[in-house]
DNA sequence: GCAAAAGTGTTCTTCGTACACCCATGA
DNA sequence: TCATGGGTGTACGAAGAACACTTTTGC
């Protein structure tokens, strides 16, 4: 068994896969890394991945070594290009297919094949193993394009967040600075949000218990003042959520876009 | 050496390239296939690609094997997507690596391994080996997406070219019709195109030799009529080329597009 | 109560788009 | 001479960019 080998007429390059993962903080962009626990590179931090199986589809190798080496079980990864570099792996003959992911941060433990993961912030990430300095900057080149054409952004962030915590993230990774109002005003014109009521609990309890029940004349009477009371009690941060139904009717306009 | 083996401890999968070449007859997208000499899909149509060596990069493989079938010397090769479902090919495990490149369109001969090749206007394909099907679609949606953002298209010209035929290879591309004013003037407000004066050799004799002679009066004399005649002179349909230094320049604007 | 961050509208400029006529060429 | 294709300018509307003050919150 351990003493069985495959053979081939013609020489075979091993296949890799290799996985960028992206999280947010709040405030500035993060990368997951794993501290290389075996030769070569060893100490030396590395993306997750691994050699894929040879019944298995690249994406699927992918998902398998960053849920052996992370514990992340994503949904999704985009595959972003495929380093073939002669001499990139000092062992053999080695191709990564690499994809990058996006991730809420959550807490990330090691695995199997890791000594240990952990996030850096992306203008503190030490030097890399193999090729992977070069791969994470066509990552970051890739990530940034793909920003301006699909709602991926909200993968970083929680389902409901505000306002400013979408700007600083796209502020990140773009490494752009955009005006507040322009930002309010772009975001919330595409009309793919979704204002979301986390406070309504807070509100006064006449209105909240009596919602269906006020008579015309109540309204009539504290009109305004309802409105100005709800509005007061809701804003803590008035948070938002990506509502993908909305997205799909836009994104067949020709004229939706992302951009900024 | 006809049994000389190479053996791994885990199983390896064959890497091949593949490379979809789009070339432009001044009317329609067309493609390059061959067709195939040998199993499996013997007679088939696919495009022109083969085993990756295991001393050259993809790229390289990619050419070497692109001028082998079809004699075509490419600069530029774009990688947009490595394609690895299990079952793609009957032989054995297989993933290809794919490109698209642009080519100005010549006379192609078959080569080595392919019975003959020939060009297909995009909407004449017929089926093809293997998944080349899905690859050939995701191939046009990339060149879709970076023709945006890159001047390409002038690549499946020839050097000097008319801003008609630079419209009809966009609308070919990208499946749309543009009012021919605004195409005009979006594309020389890019600043990207020169005029190339391909005609001055037909102007009047006597401007043509004397050009540097002219005496202020015959200037003043001849003011309008020869800036008119000049003009009907040169204008045999306007030729334009691309001028990278000044691409250069613009590209470095945040502003800059070459979006329609 | 003070400093830091959230929220909001208007103006100006730029860009996209729609649209019609003249000229040149070649059948 | 007629039909086809190349070449050009203007006016309107939409979107982007610049810009300041008030309110809220947390220390």
């Amino acid at each position: 068994m351990d003493k069985q080998m495959y053979c081939y007429k013609y020489p075979h390059p091993a296949v890799t896969t290799d996985c960028v993962v992206f999280g947010f903080d709040g405030h500035s962009l993060n990368i997951l890394l794993i501290e290389r626990g075996g030769e070569p590179y060893k100490g030396c931090w590395a993306f997750p991945g691994g050699f894929m199986n040879i019944d298995e589809s690249a994406e699927q190798g992918a998902m398998r070594e960053l849920s052996e080496e992370t514990g992340l079980e994503l949904k999704y990864l985009k595959q972003f290009g495929t380093f073939t570099a002669v001499n990139r792996d000092p062992r053999e003959r080695v191709i990564t297919i690499a994809f990058y992911a996006l991730a809420r941060k959550s807490n990330v433990k090691g695995g199997d094949d890791a000594a240990k993961a952990q996030w850096f912030p992306l203008d503190e990430v030490p030097p890399l193993a193999f090729d992977h300095d070069y791969i994470l900057r066509k990552a970051t080149e890739q990530l940034k394009k793909d920003i301006h054409f699909e709602p991926i952004g909200f993968d970083l962030l929680d389902e409901h967040f505000t306002m400013p915590e979408l700007q600083r993230l796209y502020e990140s990774i773009l490494g752009v600075h955009f005006d507040r109002r322009n930002f309010y005003k772009k975001m919330l014109q595409t009309g793919i949000l979704e204002e979301v009521d986390d406070y309504v609990d807070d509100e006064p309890a006449f209105f909240g218990a009596h919602r269906e029940m006020r008579s015309m004349s109540i309204d009539a009477l504290f009109g305004g003042l309802q409105k100005e009371e709800a509005k007061q009690v809701r804003r803590k941060g008035t948070k938002f959520s990506f509502n993908k139904e909305r997205y799909n009717q836009f994104k067949e306009d020709k004229n939706f876009r992302l951009e900024f």
